[in-house]
DNA sequence: GTCCTCACAG
DNA sequence: CTGTGAGGAC
């Protein structure tokens, strides 16, 4: 038994409390961090190697961005991919070597996409598709047992949103990005793991927007953060869980934490 | 009896619960703040005000230096120098209207001064030349039993700093600083109160700097606060002590508080 | 070292 | 609302 989290930290120094609050009462196998937002010397290696989890691949820079794969079990950093070609942090692959041997786990944060979903005036947003259309590419190619987890921001279903309709013409729910990501999806056939658990219609939400005063009054959230497996792969998933209550730690990150088990 | 305390807060807003923990323990009848670092809207008002300091004299300014006068004896607003007329938040004067009725407090931020001790090089060492010349001349034409606090930014004897002679020719402790400072003394022939207490040549420090890894090392502190007294109020000044202790408070300021008791 | 502001990003 | 960074001040 393999167990794997994905969690957007939004800044894993500032976090450090919460990272190992998390670390403590889950014992993930494996954790997959996205925004770390510092530099590879920068991160708190020792604090998270005292906890078990010696094996670390971590791909920062600074301010902004960067991934890390921390794991209790030996790994071996596996790739970083650069999709967008412009030296941004948002990738580290990784191949597990003990328990779950041979097992790929891309960790991924993909840009957010800015305000205005319109590419002619909007450069970020088309950075965004263009990122998911590289991955698409990269995905054909897949040919390991492999879990790509993360932050993909944005929410495929109706069910993944607070409002369907309202969301429609907000970057993270465009039809476009929602198609994009769906290329993605069938350029490999990956099985989106949480929504085997929680299907579709059911309420699923991982990520609630700072903004609002009390992110729980009106439940407005997004299923952003996803842990999808590659065919082979997903017929070994076992459990799948969140840690909701994650959103009201103390500093918490407006991201919650997933888990995945695997049968391996 | 009326007491009366001066600190250089460095944020005040950032450090109310010191603030706070030093009103709970100490208890003077007024409270003069320096750099309280915040517009008047932004003050916490309502914190001390809870706490007995209902009355309260704030010329704040945005970011950089503001300074407050707070009391649980009923005060009135008595005038706002700009002795730079250059829009800098640097001064309040009150008056006390209960215990001690008549007596007023000038609580005063004097420019630090830059770095470098020549006013044809650092306009800022002129221009703290200049606040105190003009600080001279308004002195000349006080007429009523009169206090004036604050945060000099001076450390006039060889006694209120470390090592005299290594900061002969550090902005503080220069001797035209020193020079313009007791022009401004002998203008009213003001009593330095806490060098009556505390007498030359013993060590008396109010400062010590935030670069130094350990402030208590090697004791490299200054005396840059002080608590002056016109002649007539001086023969009534009791008690004066300092808490060097909040140099070790929780976030502390650079600056320690200064405590005078009058018997009034 | 420790503040502040501001710009930028989420 | 919540991060990081840069620049300025002390």
């Amino acid at each position: 038994m393999v167990s794997i989290a994905t969690w957007n930290i939004n800044s894993v120094r500032l976090r450090l409390p919460i990272v190992e609050r998390l670390l403590q009462e889950e014992a993930p196998d494996v954790l997959c961090l996205q925004e770390i937002k510092c530099q590879e010397h920068q991160f708190p290696a020792q604090a998270l190697a005292d906890l078990g989890y010696v094996h670390q691949a971590i791909h920062g820079q600074k301010g902004y961005h960067g991934v890390a794969t921390v794991s209790r079990i030996p790994l071996k950093e596996f790739s970083r991919h650069d999709w967008q070609d412009n030296g941004e942090a948002r990738h580290v692959g990784v191949e597990l070597l003990g328990p779950g041997q041979g097992m790929v786990i891309e960790n991924v944060y993909v840009p957010a996409g800015g305000d205005e979903p319109d590419r002619t005036i909007n450069a970020k947003f088309g950075q965004k598709l263009d990122f998911l259309e590289r991955m698409t590419r990269w995905a054909d190619a897949v040919d390991r047992p492999t879990l790509i987890v993360g932050d993909f921001n944005i929410a495929p279903l109706e069910s993944d949103v607070w409002n369907h309709k309202q969301l429609l013409k907000v970057v993270s729910h465009t039809p476009i990005e929602v198609d994009t990501l769906q290329r993605f999806k069938d350029a490999h056939g990956w099985t989106d793991i949480g929504r085997e658990h929680i299907r579709d219609p059911d309420r699923y939400y991982s990520w609630w927007s700072y903004r609002a005063k009390d992110w729980k009054a009106n439940d407005r959230g997004r299923r952003l953060d996803h842990m999808w497996a590659s065919p082979d792969l997903a017929k070994q998933a076992g459990r799948h869980w969140l840690r909701e209550d994650a959103r009201d730690w103390d500093k918490p990150s407006d991201h919650i934490p997933l888990f995945t088990e695997f049968n391996l």
